[in-house]
RNA sequence: GUCCCCAUCGUCUAGCCCGGUCAGGACACCACCCUUUCACGGUGAGAACCGGGGUUCGAAUCCCCGUGGGGACGCCA
């Protein structure tokens, strides 16, 4: 059995975003790529800012995700499993409390403003803060080294003393952060970038509690794309959210690997690979070290790639749930073999589930809108009336009963007339679909039936 | 401002550790091909080693200094 014990430790204080679900990832890698566990704690101390409902949101996107969790609350919200538990912040108040006492007798805790304030060692001296406008004190000692299993060895030699129980009696974050890594033997910390420069806070108290600090690997950010702004990514930034992938039907494999390919990568071309292969490459070296961009256009291009390459069941069961959930998306569902038939057309063309309802719309309504736009094109062109009025004489002796004699049906017209089969495809389509984007015409015309295109062809010359 | 991290096409990146290749791939963009529209796909084009010093026969690769970007600087996590 390995020794790796990772852990994501995110507080439900906001929405589940991209940079979390990232570091999860990675943790989550880690501990399988390893054999190790991966732990999910829950850092609720801060009672004014956490909600229920973004715990929930915590389970749910990790469960979407696929990213299992060993040891933490079940993914139900309903008790938790592993031996080191609590894994609630909230719940772990002795805990704290018997830390703080070894802090105590240590000499290394002291009361300043209410607060219980964790004491450094070393050679002190004060110096104006820029940045919060007065003097503070600051403590210089030798040099916490870190040796980063990411960046290397970082070296810090100044801190400040910081408070490890707030004045409303609850612990704060780094006290927490580093009591729960020992008592639930964390081995190896793997978090944002954004933590480095508490690492050293970290490694002092580690010290000052008599204990070998885990190993630290600090990942790279993700900062918003160019169009998006300066900065690292944060809840408010398109497409910042899991939650929002969630409900646009992205394929939840698409994401992770996206995110797993920002900032990673096994070392070769390769931009895509099951996720099995990912865990088996997966380390903490081939981890970047530079920040990277966002960038929503890839994480599109990479879903529609998935969904080209689903097995048609499984698209069928997405777009089932996708209907289900679009309002007036029970008619889409009424007719099983119909709306089969339709999904097949449609899983080639589409870059996501989401454009399902509007790709398919006027299979389903018989009100389905005419594209302005396209109409004025296509009737500029030719005379596509006398097409329309071509085809809907030749319609009652056509064979609609499969693409292949559908199409000689049309291309026998089309013959007949000296034209092409475009001359009548454009027009066509736009009568019996309203645009110009969709599967071939005579899969259209097939699946529609003699009468419907019938009837469309000669509702669409009435309208004029 | 102080401390810390980082630096290859617009973006994600390979190459860097162990100096020697036309600096490779992908997304995006453009052109062409395929074609029954729209997509997919295919081919091609444009596009990068931040700057300056050093070390070396030779530097994207090693070292230093600039510069730029990012992070931290809360009784938030």
């Amino acid at each position: 059995m390995s020794q790796v014990r990772v852990r994501f430790a995110p507080s439900p204080t906001g929405f589940f975003h991209i940079g979390s679900a990232r570091t999860a990832l990675f943790n989550w890698l880690y501990a399988r790529h390893t054999g190790g566990t991966f732990i999910l704690r829950i850092e609720d101390t801060d009672k004014d800012r956490n909600r229920e409902e973004y715990l929930r949101l915590i389970y749910n996107s990790l469960t979407w995700l696929g990213m299992d969790w060993d040891e933490g609350p079940n993914p139900d919200g309903n008790g938790e499993c592993g031996s080191f538990g609590p894994y609630r912040q909230s719940q772990r108040a002795d805990i704290y409390q018997a830390y703080l006492q070894k802090l105590r007798e240590a000499g290394r805790a002291y009361e300043k403003d209410g607060a219980i304030w964790f004491k450094l060692l070393g050679e002190r001296f004060k110096v104006f803060d820029d940045h919060r406008k007065k003097e503070v004190e600051k403590v210089r000692s030798a040099p916490v080294i870190i040796d980063d299993k990411i960046r290397g060895k970082v070296e810090r030699m100044e801190d400040e003393d910081f408070v490890i129980f707030r004045s409303d009696g609850n612990p704060g974050f780094h006290f927490v952060n580093v009591v729960d890594d020992i008592t639930m033997q964390v081995s190896h910390i793997i978090r944002g970038e954004d933590h480095l420069s508490n690492t050293s806070k970290h490694v002092r108290l580690y010290e000052g509690f008599g204990v070998t600090p885990p190993v630290f690997a600090h990942l790279p950010l993700i900062l918003k794309s160019p169009e998006m702004g300066q900065g690292k990514m944060s809840k408010r930034d398109k497409g910042a959210l899991i939650e929002e992938y969630q409900q646009r039907y992205f394929l939840p494999e698409a994401l992770i690997t996206y995110l797993a390919f920002l900032g990673w990568n096994p070392g070769d071309d390769r931009e895509k690979m099951p996720l099995a292969e990912i865990v088996k490459l997966f380390d903490l070296p081939g981890v970047n070290q530079s920040n990277a961009k966002f960038d929503g256009k890839k994480l599109a291009h990479m879903n529609m790639t998935y969904l080209l390459a689903q097995p048609a069941d499984r698209f069928l069961t997405l777009a089932r749930d996708y209907f289900r959930r679009q309002p007036g998306g029970t008619a889409a569902l009424a007719n099983e073999a119909y709306f089969r038939e339709i999904m097949r057309l449609a899983q080639p063309k589409i870059k996501g589930i989401e454009e399902l309802g509007t790709y398919t719309a006027y299979f389903w309504d018989e009100n389905f809108p005419i594209d302005a736009m396209v109409k004025e094109k296509v009737m500029a062109k030719g005379d596509p009336q006398a097409r329309l009025n071509e085809l809907l004489a030749a319609l009652p002796t056509m064979d609609f009963s499969n693409d292949a004699n559908m199409e000689a049906g049309i291309k026998l017209l089309a013959e007949k007339h000296s034209l092409g089969f475009g001359d009548y495809q454009a027009v066509a389509r736009l009568a019996v679909s309203g645009t110009n984007a969709g599967p071939s015409i005579t899969s259209i015309f097939r699946v529609l039936g003699k009468e419907r295109v019938t009837a469309r062809i000669k509702r669409f010359l009435a309208a004029g």
